[in-house]
DNA sequence: ACTAGCATTCTCGAAAAATGAATTGTTGCG
DNA sequence: CGCAACAATTCATTTTTCGAGAATGCTAGT
């Protein structure tokens, strides 16, 4: 059994197909095949339940995946054990949130890259679940979460505390006023895609509001959502820091809310298992001692 | 980097020479060659110092070698979970104290074969120090060892409790005519080679009883050592119920020591990390319910 | 019944791995 | 000093494995 078998049965598994798993790997459907067809004899077990329309895991094929997955992350990181001198240097795989990116990320990034310049750092930018799960799952070396989280394979450490506010466009001077002049069902919800915490957040704020239908509008980016808000198409909740640093910050209005919806935490989480990377240890370095010049 | 490149790199490693790992692999010197410069072609740097007299592992080889050691005991588990549907069957690797095999073993065995005779058990007979050792790198699925064991990667569950008494040749009635009648610097210690721990506690034994420096012979098997003692060879330690099953029972006396010393464990060790296989699982159900019988 | 999608089978060529012999380099010994 | 013993490497050769492509078979939906 070897890992390239490992990998291709992993892709079958995955994509629930040899066609689409021989896609992915850049090969040939009739390879594929094969590799599996050794993989069961090899174990003496079929793996895998072929109907019609594609392929699905049998028993053994459900005891086997976790198995290929963690030996598939594993090599990845041996590699990168045997590689790190200690001097931090080669990839390095963040995410984000966006709003953490916005306001957060600039000078701790400039920071890490000014100590450890051959660090080839890349920043991805997703909404708090895909992160978890980019995590986990070893894509990332680490991320920028909205707290609280707990994983038994993830360890967490406190990054930054943001205050969220309720923005909305800058005729609305207080809450009292955006209740008043909205209509019964609320104003407009403007947020990022499913997966992000805030917009969780936003959506038990306008129940406790008396808006459980009002209507949701859907962004990708951060500047077009303040440009909404701006434009009075809805409201949206965000932190504070990232709406005071915005170019339309004076074209919209901050409402504070209770420090049970205001307050959130955003944590750096990586995997609990493992090698610790020389180049992720740097970056803790930069963000341990950046909160000590924030706390201060 | 596929499984049989990491697999020679940790023979390698492990034998610390070339040829002594191809011979170990069933294959030659130059492929073996071929394959350690391909993998440190692919993570880039040396694994290993050449020197004349074989080779040693870099910094590099140093950190790779865990993770080899990892993947090569997971591949193997992967296997075995994979196959493994809940009935207990296939292979079974216990390891046991000399002393536990001879008397709690073979009524538990019988039970264990009548209960499941699809799984085909081996027994290994070590010292304890190598039985965790064997567990740890998966050459045995659990062994049984002689208490206290702690090791963050082990799991113990506690299978008996034994007397260790103090086995002289019949003519001396008691410890103090023991005593009375060895010379100054004490009768000789028999006992199995090292690595045993009731051994090391048999050489405090002799500390305590001012016989610090008395002669140590060592022996490969239980009989043998009862064998001894009855000829007045020495005098050993052993637990009192493997005296008292023993064919030599009437040509020896048994001694009865302090609680601190008498009292020992016999724990049943097993890995913490990964799948528990059902072979193993029903092997833990015979041990606990004949514990219970045990205890009742 | 026809078609589209998907897995399997087969053959052939290319790539990779194993082999065996020759080579180099080092160490220990007469 | 030279030689034998040992160990790793290099190289040419053979064997095995892997991947591509075409053909085949199966099933579901129209």
């Amino acid at each position: 059994m070897e890992l390239s078998d490992i990998q291709t049965f992993a892709a079958v598994a995955r994509t629930g197909g040899i066609t689409r798993a021989a896609e992915e790997l850049n090969t040939v459907q009739s390879n594929v095949t094969q590799r599996i067809k050794a993989l069961e004899a090899e174990i003496g077990t079929p793996l895998f339940e072929r109907h019609s329309r594609g392929m699905a895991l049998t028993g053994a094929g459900k005891r086997l995946l976790p198995y290929a997955q963690r030996m598939a992350a594993m090599s990845r990181e041996a590699v990168l054990a045997a590689r790190d001198d200690g001097e931090p240097k080669g990839p390095l795989s963040i995410g984000s949130m966006e709003t953490t990116a916005a306001v957060r990320l600039p000078p701790l990034l400039a920071d890490f890259h000014r100590r450890f310049p051959a660090v080839r750092l890349s920043l991805r930018t997703s909404p708090t679940a895909d992160l978890v799960a980019g995590v986990l799952d070893g894509t990332l070396d680490g991320a920028f979460v909205a707290g609280p989280i707990a994983h038994p394979d993830l360890t967490a450490t406190s990054a930054f505390r943001e205050e969220l506010v309720l923005v909305s466009a800058r005729r609305w001077a207080s809450l009292a006023e955006l209740r008043a002049g909205t209509p019964e069902s609320g104003p407009t919800a403007l947020a990022f895609r499913t997966g992000c915490t805030y917009r969780q957040r936003l959506d038990q704020i306008f129940v406790e509001f008396g808006w459980p239908s009002a209507a949701r509008f859907e962004l990708g980016t951060l500047d077009g959502m303040i440009g909404c808000v701006a434009a009075d198409m809805g409201v949206t909740l965000l932190p504070r820091a990232v709406v005071e640093r915005s170019a339309m910050n004076g074209s919209v209005t901050m409402h504070a809310l209770s420090p049970s919806h205001g307050r959130v935490e955003t944590l750096f989480i990586q995997r609990r298992a493992g090698h610790q990377t020389s180049a992720l240890h740097g970056f803790l370095s930069c963000l341990t001692r950046d909160d000590d010049i924030i706390a201060a």
